[in-house]
DNA sequence: ATAATAATTGCACTTCCATTGCATTGATTT
DNA sequence: AAATCAATGCAATGGAAGTGCAATTATTAT
């Protein structure tokens, strides 16, 4: 079981107090969460502080960017050794229209997309909008 | 053949210059087209008409809406009798890293996502990144 | 340990796009 | 022609993302 320090270390980012809190928020929250989402979970802080900290982790890919649509861009912890970059590695991303959640189905992963003749495919962004589980039971 | 008028018309959309010149627009465009791409068309017509213009357009489903992850809403005509809302008429979009270009894939239809049990899939959203056929060649 | 250096944080400000209130103009109906 | 309703124009607002710079804190070198 690696401590907070160690995963912060591993991708050479500096440990500091601020950047240990927010990861910690990020683990213990199960859905993609928004800049607003960690504002609020840090009154005390300084929002650029927490954008700027935010993007780190996003460079250095502890977490992946997510675009449900919405319009606010939500941000979601990577999977050990996940590769953002790799196109197979992608997952779907679930987006429910009741409790405006966005959840990383890590296990669905994209399927082959094809695209016509002259065109190069890079990157798929796939978002289901719908009712998660807890909001349909 | 239809006229612009009629198509307008047919939608309940009360037919006027400017919504004709906006319609006359969209289907010269054969690609995705912001707000800006529509203000630099128009300059002598106001960005809150255009629009307002483009959301009643929406409203009547003349056009579909395009978040294709630039941040930058983007509106394409929809197909004649597409139904926007019937999940398994949606086409894939694809924008170009190159000419920033986004093109609605009609006949490349999203294939069948699967969702984990509890989830209920209403929508998907499928925006392909890459190089389009124009910039490839 | 102290000084020098580099990275992080906080504050203020900016930019960009989306959206709304309200007055005015224009079209339609009575 | 008067009354009514929709469309347009102008001004302002709001929200989110992003940046410059000074102050603070951590790291490294002397
Ligand atoms: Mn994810
Ligand atoms: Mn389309
Ligand atoms: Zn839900
Ligand atoms: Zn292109």
């Amino acid at each position: 079981m690696e401590t907070i320090e160690q995963i912060l270390e591993s991708k050479n980012i500096r440990v500091t107090a601020m950047r240990m809190l927010i990861y910690k928020f990020l683990v213990e929250k199960e859905v993609a969460v928004t800049l607003s989402d960690i504002e609020n979970a840090f009154e005390k802080a300084d929002r650029t502080t927490l954008y700027r900290t935010i993007k780190t982790f996003e460079e250095k890919d502890i977490v992946h960017q997510i675009d449900d649509g919405t319009g606010i861009t939500k941000y979601a912890l990577c999977e050990k050794d996940c590769n953002c970059e790799i196109e197979t590695d992608l997952h779907l991303h679930f987006h429910c229209t009741n409790c405006n959640k966005t959840i990383c189905l890590t296990e669905n992963k994209i399927p082959k997309i094809t695209v016509p003749d002259g065109f190069i495919s890079e990157n798929v962004n796939l978002v289901v909008k719908g009712i998660c589980d807890k909001c349909s039971g």
